[in-house]
DNA sequence: CAGCACTGGGTGACGCGTCAACCAGCGCCC
DNA sequence: GGGCGCTGGTTGACGCGTCACCCAGTGCTG
């Protein structure tokens, strides 16, 4: 990465506090979560998801649209999530295609004993250390990226049907 | 994610905002590599580690530390690229322990093929959608987040023997 | 030289994630 | 009611990444 790269020193230099910051950080919460919960990340979002839901149980399509995961990857999840008794899968009645996802106590309990605990890891390692400013330049900074590459890539949040024509300037 | 994350709502839309920009990036320019010459982005760093290297060739364990790996997954990955015909991997001959990892003609094609395209890619998602004041930002609130994770966590880059102290200013 | 620790690297199992293919139930429409 | 497309979801193969463990060559020390 080097020579070869095309880039100024003072922008290699900010990509690359850019890469590795976003790598520690994830690197950092992945470990809080296996250390107070021993769950993953990918564990916690499911767990929550279902956890924040009424009855305290959703169907897989709905968790992969609340999560924005493909339906596969929620199965695939929830299926070893399942078997390492996380949460519990049962066929839905009204459907007979449907599967309902649920908590077992052992995610009630997991999914309880680490909220609080990831909330101030990503305080203490992300809100607490940037100004307000910061902030505001974070918040900023992601939208203007996510609007270069949003054209050509997925859509997520204001899902219309349109998603071939644009380019409304950068 | 909701009432349970004990995150005021704009702290919410910066976090949400910042993940989902990674997220994406990160997308983009993996379909971009995989689009441009049909490889993934670990297959990229080690074609160009090894292509910058004198020789166009090294060791193993340089380029683990070349690339920030671990042994392992420099192994794992090697193997795959080998299997998949980018990369060469023969005994060093003055250390009974070592390999040698070289590039294929195809691994030379698709780094040649893919650099331009991925630097251009960066540049387009990135530092052209930004401004100087905004990259700084981005530097700046990336070594904040490093040094508030920096001691629990590991340390990479400057390896000298005390791993601790530091903070040569933001 | 024998022993022994260290070092370079590989392996296997597993979790994460995607893609493509598949399958069954459901709904619709003739 | 028999076909037909759609929808909800699963499966399998594969790549990525980590951890724990293993193995052999190296080199040092007695």
């Amino acid at each position: 990465m080097t020579e070869v790269s095309q880039f100024t020193d003072a922008e290699w230099d900010v990509w690359r506090s850019f890469t590795t910051m976003r790598r520690q950080l994830d690197h950092a919460l992945e470990k809080q979560l296996q250390h107070d919960a021993g769950i993953s990340r990918p564990d916690f979002e499911v767990l929550l998801a279902v956890f924040d839901a009424r009855e305290r149980q959703l169907r897989s399509g709905e968790l992969a649209e609340i999560l924005g995961w493909e339906k596969s990857r929620v199965s695939h999840q929830t299926t070893r999530m399942a078997r390492r008794g996380l949460v519990t899968r049962r066929d839905c009645d009204s459907d007979g295609r449907g599967t309902w996802i649920g908590l077992t106590p052992d995610g009630m309990r997991a999914v309880l004993g680490s909220m609080r605990d990831h909330a101030a890891t990503i305080r203490r390692y992300f809100f607490d250390v940037l100004s307000a400013d910061e902030l505001e330049a974070v918040r900023s900074t992601s939208h203007r990226v996510l609007d270069a590459i949003d054209p050509p890539v997925c859509r997520r949040d204001n899902d219309n049907d349109n998603d071939n024509d644009n380019e409304e300037s950068a």
